[in-house]
RNA sequence: GGAGGGGUUCCCGAGCGGUCAAAGGGAGCAGACUGUAAAUCUGCCGGCUCAGCCUUCGAAGGUUCGAAUCCUUCCCCCUCCA
């Protein structure tokens, strides 16, 4: 095992805290693998950048030679996050739950090594607590600690309603901690509040207190919120490369940079590199093709990076039709009418503002009369937007 | 249990009984400019068989020629008191 120095310094790249890191420093030098743990929900099936984050993280422990453990919260999934205003999430069934977890692990291990991560459900002692189990362990916490709480302070100053429920949940997650014997936990910035809760059961419990690494929240592509599916801003590392490489190269110059400090397996000293490179007069489009690349291909391979890369270039800078489009056979109708039916618009009236605007083509011609008739038996590419394509056959 | 405040289109937030598909802002979409970047400017921003029609303002009734705006009941949220 590399050693103690180095190891932090690899630890805290990226990393907005670490609580406490005297602690931490102290059980490193123990030489005994480390625990870590970090947990996530299994409420939606598929990952986005802005989980990679802690999962990049998670890598750095096991290149250490330290145990990772991956949380999939199945039983707190069950019972529903309360993070945000609209606290009533639809319960999973457990089908669902494992079916997603089994989505998780796939994607997962596309970053992290299967042969040393260990995988945990915490319905596993969840499940045997009880209510009486519950109980106590709410004992361990008051309403004053739960206000302290951001999240809950805001809406409670706010008039928001918070259910009695929620306060349950930093018990649970940190009632994980306790059952894992964790030693580090690592969260994103918001998660701090959970996180500390982590340190006060496990002391109750008689364990010594997890040290806390929080790491900070990817904004999406709009470059203000944070990444998250709901917002419509992420990208899904099961996208396809198109996707993917398209997304990334859309994003501003600003979050480029903050997408090589938290997303690139490159070397600090690389980033900098690349930094100063644009100061010198290169091309911050082609440092964002590097970054588009190399996560491509880390979640798909390189040739399809190369593809991606090839198909980017043939679309945008030479202005070719893409390869790849959803090909359609719908019956002739008004196109208004076959733009709803391919998908491309969510409406006629829709696609109606969109040819008054100037923003629909025809086999690369734009159009300009919305009572367009498509005649049956030819094939036509029809283009909303920049992006969206769809090939339609007519019959 | 008592008193008071409030629920408007994705979000925030205006809204005299008619001229309200509903101001303004944000988000989003499209166009121009570009590096499919940002910033900026312009347009759009409920649906449809689209110069017209249909469905929206917590829910259901009612008054009226006419209601998001008035009345009744119900549901939900918040605050204070107990």
């Amino acid at each position: 095992m590399t050693d103690v120095e180095s190891q932090l310094t690899l630890i805290k790249r990226g990393a907005e805290e670490l609580l406490v890191e005297a602690e931490l420093l102290e059980r490193l030098k123990n030489g005994r693998p480390l625990r870590v743990k970090a947990g996530f929900d299994p409420t939606a099936p598929d990952l986005h950048l802005g989980h990679t984050v802690l999962i990049n993280k998670l890598r750095h422990f096991q290149e250490l030679g330290h145990h990772v453990m991956f949380l999939i919260g199945d039983f707190t999934g069950m019972i529903g996050d309360p993070t945000g205003k609209n606290a009533t999430r639809p319960p999973l069934s457990r089908e669902q739950i494992e079916q997603n977890a089994r989505t998780y692990q796939d994607q997962v291990f596309k970053i992290l090594d299967p042969e040393k991560t260990e995988i945990c459900f915490n319905s596993n002692w969840f499940d045997i607590l009880g209510a009486a189990g519950m109980i106590k362990l709410a004992a361990h916490h008051t309403v004053a600690r739960m206000l302290e709480r951001d999240d809950f302070a805001k809406r409670y100053g706010g008039n928001q309603p918070i259910a009695i429920h929620e306060f349950l949940y930093p018990l649970c997650q940190g009632y994980d901690s306790v059952a894992m014997r964790a030693d580090v936990e690592l969260g994103g910035t918001d998660q701090k509040f959970n996180l500390l809760v982590g340190r006060e059961l496990q002391k109750h419990y008689g364990q010594p207190p997890q040290c806390i690494l929080m790491m900070p929240l990817l904004e999406g592509l709009d470059g203000v919120n944070k990444m998250s599916k709901s917002l419509g801003n992420y990208i899904g590392i099961a996208e396809p490369p198109q996707e993917i490489f398209g997304k990334l190269m859309s994003i501003s110059d600003d979050l480029m940079w903050r997408y090589y400090d938290l997303l690139s397996f490159r070397s600090s000293q690389d980033i900098a590199n690349l930094k100063r490179d644009m100061e010198a007069g290169m091309n911050p489009r082609d440092i964002k093709v590097m970054l588009a690349k190399e996560l491509v291909a880390r979640f798909h391979g390189k040739k399809d990076a190369d593809r991606a890369h090839e198909g980017f270039l043939a679309r945008f800078q030479r202005g070719a039709m893409p390869e790849d489009m959803p090909e359609l056979s719908i019956a002739a109708a008004s196109i208004t009418q076959v733009m709803k039916q391919a998908g491309l618009v969510a409406s006629t009236s829709e696609a109606m503002r969109l040819i008054d605007g100037g923003g629909v083509r025809l086999d690369g011609e734009k159009v300009s009369d919305k009572a367009l008739m498509l005649s049956a038996g030819s094939t036509l590419v029809l283009q909303v937007g920049k992006r969206k394509f769809a090939r339609v056959t007519l019959s």
